[in-house]
DNA sequence: CAGACTGGTTTGTATTGCAAACTAGTCTGC
DNA sequence: GCAGACTAGTTTGCAATACAAACCAGTCTG
């Protein structure tokens, strides 16, 4: 085990942000989840869910379809490859960091 | 278990910075330490790591202390029982999210 | 056709995290 | 004895953030 500590300053810090970390967790457990399932998973406010899914999408993490369910708006959010990867990624650090520190 | 995934969202973030995490990380694995020690170790410059102190300091997390040695200033950080506390807080609630949603 | 509702987006603002500049005191060479 | 370099930090400036509140386009209801 290589003990280094600080390599925790170098995790991802889109994913870092827990508002964040909630919806890419939600999003790696299901297919695709739609805006209002994830407002309520989340209870996030509309504007920051919106917010934060946009940083998402910026960062090539979340794919969002927008569609329609008949007369109303459907915003469909679902985990890219780079998204799954990403998350992957930042808990196999978050755990090294745990084991190393196991107190 | 309850598994409420979105208790993420309430993580202590004076702690989940990944700075000051590995700085309290490093605080509570030992008595004491000073300033340079925790330069050292954390890598982070000068300023930025006297600003995440103060934050700390601040939060009651870290008493400073500041004395000579010899003719030079030492500036001694060590973590307080509140932040003893908060820490293992922090850690238990981070590793109950990471159990919740193993992958 | 006014007002309420749905499914969002945009805006305003206070807080941050970081790099760079600064400070107070000490040591060295000349 | 004083100019410049060094030590051990603190403060400042600024760009990026996160959140609440305001807004918006379209639909439904009385």
């Amino acid at each position: 085990m290589t003990d280094n500590l600080r390599r925790v300053t170098e995790l991802d810090r889109l994913i870092h942000e827990p508002a964040r970390l909630l919806i890419v967790t939600i999003l790696s457990s299901v297919e695709s989840a739609d805006f209002l399932f994830l407002q309520r998973e989340t209870g996030l406010t509309k504007g920051n869910l919106s917010a934060h899914l946009s940083k998402l999408e910026d960062a090539g993490y979340v794919k969002i379809h927008k569609t329609f369910k008949g007369k109303l708006p459907l915003t469909v959010c679902k985990l890219t490859a780079a998204g799954t990867k990403a998350v992957a990624q930042y808990r196999q650090q978050l755990q090294s960091f745990m084991e190393m520190t196991t107190q």
